[in-house]
DNA sequence: CTGAATTTTCAGAAATTTCTGAAAGTATAA
DNA sequence: TTATACTTTCAGAAATTTCTGAAAATTCAG
């Protein structure tokens, strides 16, 4: 198993990002192999090309299905998993993204939800106030994940492209036929 | 330096999601403390409510200083640093998202840049391929991502709050009037 | 200036995370 | 079945990250 100069680059670079993206090295190193190469990889391949233990790539293996992005694929005749990534760059980074949203906004909401069930009416503290404008903003963003989730990928593509200009052409529509929507915000 | 239930539960909380939002305990504790504190607080305070070493409030200091997070405020007569947060709460996660973003993807963008350019013309693997995806997706947020940072909150709200309704009130204004940004998706 | 109050630094200790590799477990071809 | 080809597990080693606390540096009132 040889890898190309550009790919055993962008393996180690991977590598050095895992631990920023809420994985470790081998972890992040697999994903990157996985992905650039065209045929599925078995464990041995990947702890030869990687110079990690058997183990290690058993363990990085299960992590990155715990996170959807991968998946084993059994030939017949072959008792080896070959692993292969979980769908399209653009697939596995919706997914990335919905993973690190249940890990790290969560857990979060959960436990600021419950805090601000446990103040006294008669509460009118900094503290209080400030748990209350994180609640409604985890909230919002909450919503608009699983609405962004839904949206067809080209869909959500093309509104990507227009940044900052939805924001125009909803005023327009808005100034045309003025609505409830806006008035809260 | 007395702390409610509350605010105690919020600051364990916070400590504990550190390392997933990428930063240590003490800062992220830290942070929690500060954003719940009325009054600005000054390292002793700190030192005191979280039990750590003064050292220790110094170094999260200065990180959460790097992320723009806290700034530090003085007091004529006193030679305190009080350190206190650096806005409102959307105001904050913004600056999280802004930081995130430059920790976590600028750099791979750049790297993948980089190899793209390296790759000969006559190049058809799917490593190449790959690369060249990510790098599209890449850039496709990286634009959006500088679109929403230099929206009006106000705007960005309520954009949120409509969620995929953008996508429909979109599709009804391309369908009065068929323009050219549709096609390419 | 001087010196007391404060912050910063950083070497090494402590805590945590990651990795190895041998042993145990599992699945399947024969 | 059984033998074998593989995968998983996990105790402890290695690597990394975080934290402490004393010493150095800085700041500023007098």
């Amino acid at each position: 198993m040889q890898m190309s100069a550009e790919t055993e680059t962008f393996v180690v670079h991977f590598g050095e990002m895992a631990s920023r993206w809420g994985f470790n090295r081998t972890v992040g190193q697999m994903l990157a192999l996985i992905v650039l190469s065209e045929k599925p990889l078995n464990a041995d391949d990947i702890a030869q090309g990687l110079n990690v233990s058997r183990g290690n790539v058993s363990m990085a293996a299960k992590e990155l299905q715990s996170w959807r992005l991968i998946r084993v694929h059994r030939e017949p005749g072959d008792r080896k998993d070959y692993l292969v990534a979980n769908g399209s760059i653009w697939e596995l980074a919706q997914q990335v993204m919905a993973e690190r949203k249940k890990r790290e906004v969560d857990p979060t909401l959960s436990v600021v939800r419950g805090l601000l069930m446990d103040f006294d009416d008669s509460d009118h503290s900094h503290a209080r106030a400030q748990m209350q404008e994180m609640n409604d903003l985890l909230e919002l963003f909450t919503h608009w994940f699983d609405d962004v989730q839904n949206m067809k990928p080209d869909h959500l593509k093309a509104l990507m492209k227009m940044g900052a200009g939805v924001g125009r052409v909803l005023e327009m529509t808005s100034r045309l036929k003025p609505g409830k929507k806006d008035e809260e915000a």
